[in-house]
DNA sequence: TGCAATAGATAAAACGTTTTAGCATTTCGA
DNA sequence: TCGAAATGCTAAAACGTTTTATCTATTGCA
């Protein structure tokens, strides 16, 4: 006679508990035929058809948890690993991450994990960070890395205390471990620029600014005052997207002016200011220069072929992980922030090449 | 006194139990210090601060199944939902996906979850799906939906037989319920660039052929013959990037004559093409009209901005939320196939506009 | 002194699943 | 006919965590 609970389906999901009940057999059985074991197991075709056909009624969907808790040693003890992107990020940096976690795993990187660890990836829209279920509560996740948020995101994040270790990319958050891209990457942009002759400079950029844009734009600033004696000229786009770099551009060539050195922050607002460049009757780079920061991943396509100072998206991926490895570890029980290199790819937009 | 277990730290991670036997305190107490409830759980100070230097020593990391396993009814209840996509998907996709799982159980078009549901992104590398932790196991999540699979990938699916609900995407496995482009979007092409007085067509594709491209292949090949009497040159890139592209129609057109409609089936191939057709001297769309699939979402920022014939992404992605919820509720048990329609975005590359 | 309140800790149950050991009963081989 | 093997099934333990009820000192107060 099989175990006759009284837990008649109480109001959350049906378990095997109770299609056991219902099927009027016992829990081991149920779980046999679920998981396709009935023969080996020697359940009988009757049992096997109840079973099946209660499971179907209920509406029988497996605990992932119950169920990796049960499950062999690798599958219990793995370490799971979140990406935390917002869906505006620049994707193949996504890649990187999950490359860059699993191969330092592999090297032994990390000992904790046994070998085994899973690496998932949560999005959220930017600007509602806080509404992701599980990163208060730490029951999705042992450890994350998380790209870009924006100004409202990092002031949740400022005020909460994450409950596993997580680094942030691209931006310093009191608290955080973080990776950031050198910050004179806007300086090695005016240098290059200069250096071609251009001397009417300008930066184009979102609005407002995230932080690292304004490392970015800063730093191109500063250089430009060093050398030329004045600032860069602004453009300033409603947002990052490719859109909003051809209006901001647009609007400027036809009411304040000309330049013949763009800096662009951002990939997609350049891929904007492009068209707004050509549609002016100017030419790239005969007219204007253009460099971008390299987060696209088709600036080689751009036409002409977009030049790009900025961070090694692999470098900072894999210093993110080893940061990310480092707190698991507890070897580093604050917050450390570290930095990537820049590389240069200068292309014909800039008259290279 | 404290329960203590002859239980020394098996071979894997280090748990509660540890890290209670080694401070010398009961595991209630660990909980409560590594959950931060000391304060009004009472616990001493003393007793804090040796939990909390245990627990550094020993490296503990949570078992997040077992967290989810014994928090509250909302987060033991819901359902995971994961998309399975390789990384050379075209991500904006991703976004319409999430949306439309969230939305559709936000409508209440999934009773079973108690309206709690997560949905994490599995990314794999392409033709490597088969490697994909959990995919076959069954304790990562409770349905998927997968995406931009190669053939290898495919024929892995066909064979293999996942124990929870699963949606492809444009493309028909066996066995599988899926999503599909609306078969004819190869012929609506060929109608737009005849009506534009182009009679030598090409169509740039990548090898090997995947299924949805080789649906429209077809089908624009059909149509060509079906009105001018003959076929469309078949253009070949070894992959699906931009530099394939590329490298493809530079060489056709240096080696094999020229054209004056593409089709291209990826908007990743277009942008190549592009530049290859521009280096020949050639004007878009005066010289050579182009068309392409709209799964690049900067297509509209192409010099020229490039028209898409294509099937509207988030209406691919309701659909397979709903076939996936249906399958879900058991209400469909055997595969099924859904159609999702074809946009026509006519601009400037096709001489629109 | 006596009694209640408080501080500090613990044992045990529960979450949903899988697996192991074992219990009846029937079948089979000699 | 008897022991062995096969068949069909079940009870119970275990996974790691959180929470609840309970227990024992100690302190405060009259």
């Amino acid at each position: 006679m099989p175990k006759k609970k009284a837990h008649i389906q109480p109001t959350g999901r049906a378990t095997i508990r109770n299609i056991a009940h219902d099927a009027g057999v016992s829990i081991a059985a149920v779980s046999s035929v679920l998981n396709n074991l009935h023969v080996e197991r020697r359940i009988s075709e009757t049992t096997v058809a109840k079973v099946r056909r209660t499971a179907a009624q209920l509406g029988y969907l497996p605990n992932i948890g119950a169920r990796r808790l049960r499950r062999g040693e690798s599958i219990r003890n793995s370490v799971v690993f979140a990406l935390i992107t917002s869906f505006e990020a620049p994707i193949p940096l996504v890649k990187h991450f999950i490359f860059a976690l699993r191969q330092l795993v592999a090297k032994g990187g990390f000992a904790q994990a046994g070998g085994a660890i899973s690496v998932m990836v949560e999005m959220f829209t930017a600007g509602r960070l806080c509404e992701m279920p599980g990163l208060l509560t730490g029951d999705h996740f042992n450890a994350a890395i998380i790209l870009n948020t924006t100004a409202v995101d990092d002031a949740f994040l400022a005020k909460s205390k994450l409950p596993y270790p997580a680094v942030v990319v691209n931006r310093s958050i009191p608290g955080y471990s973080s990776v950031m891209e050198a910050p004179d990457s806007g300086a090695r942009v005016a240098e290059v620029l200069i250096k071609k002759r251009r001397r009417r400079l300008g930066v184009l950029h979102g609005n407002p600014l995230t932080q690292i844009t304004r490392v970015r734009v800063n730093s191109f600033t500063e250089r430009t005052i060093a050398l030329l004696g004045r600032p860069a000229e602004e453009v300033v786009a409603t947002t990052l997207s490719e859109t909003a770099g051809y209006e901001a551009m647009r609007a400027y060539l036809k009411e304040r002016g000309s330049l013949d050195g763009l800096y662009s922050v951002s990939d997609a607002l350049a891929l904007g200011a492009y068209r707004a460049i050509k549609e002016a009757g100017l030419h790239i780079p005969d007219d204007v220069a253009v460099i971008g920061v390299g987060d696209y991943e088709i600036a080689p396509f751009f036409d002409p072929p977009l030049s790009c100072v900025g961070v090694s998206h692999q470098q900072l991926a894999e210093r993110a992980s080893q940061l990310l490895f480092a707190q698991l570890e507890r070897k580093v029980h604050s917050r450390k922030l570290a930095c990537a290199p820049i590389l240069e790819t200068l292309r014909a937009s800039s008259g290279h090449d």
